[in-house]
DNA sequence: ATTTCATATGAAATATAATTCATTTGAAGT
DNA sequence: ACTTCAAATGAATTATATTTCATATGAAAT
């Protein structure tokens, strides 16, 4: 392993763990939106939705382009397909269940 | 993008945004090890560890083999590897001076 | 059955992160 | 210049997660 991947790591996996970033992705997956967008896509408010894109395109998990008073941003396809997949290969194989072994109780 | 996957990712990204378990991840990369082994590579308590590998094992991110009295750890090579290298793919290509992007000044 | 070694657990204390709300910045139109 | 719309920021509040320390469990040896 490549020295200093660790907090590499850190802060990427830091960056997508949290329900709002994550939903925010899986959004921009789908096409790009401006921030009001998003916030209507999401049921959040916008100054949250702001607050949670900083990080994410400050990673390069985002990108930003501006168009006039909007701003629209779109997804690192190529990142954030790419950890998805790999989540998703590993919840097949590893959570037959479907997240039976994410719950409290285990 | 498969339905419920958000969730599934937001536990094991969450799993993942942690030091301690990600240097604990990095050793078990090179070799299966006990706790208290894992304690001294990592300088951390025994306690610490052991509280740490807890949801990684629930996520099976690592594996556990019981010897007598000693639990060996060892890493899921395929699901770590994975990440691990689509984090430093993501790295090079968009934080390529090496996280001057992940500093706090930006 | 008692002692020792290895690990796991619980709960309190500490540290970090997320959310909200009020405000600010900035671009474009009137 | 003023108003409006869109987004960003700051700071306080609230919520979560981590760490520590004391203790418990469990396996094996004496």
């Amino acid at each position: 392993m490549k020295k200093g991947l660790t907090e590499i790591c850190y802060k990427f996996f830091n960056n997508l763990s949290n329900p709002t970033r994550l939903a925010t992705l899986e959004k921009l997956m789908e096409k790009p939106m401006s921030v009001n967008e998003l916030a209507d896509a999401l049921g959040q408010e916008q100054s949250m939705v702001s607050h949670n894109l900083k990080p994410l395109l400050q990673c390069n998990f985002v990108f930003i382009e501006k168009q006039g008073k909007k701003s629209i941003y779109s997804a690192n396809q190529e990142t954030v397909g790419t950890l998805f997949k790999a989540v998703e290969v590993h919840a097949e194989k590893y959570c037959p269940t479907g997240g039976k072994c994410l719950k409290e109780e285990n």
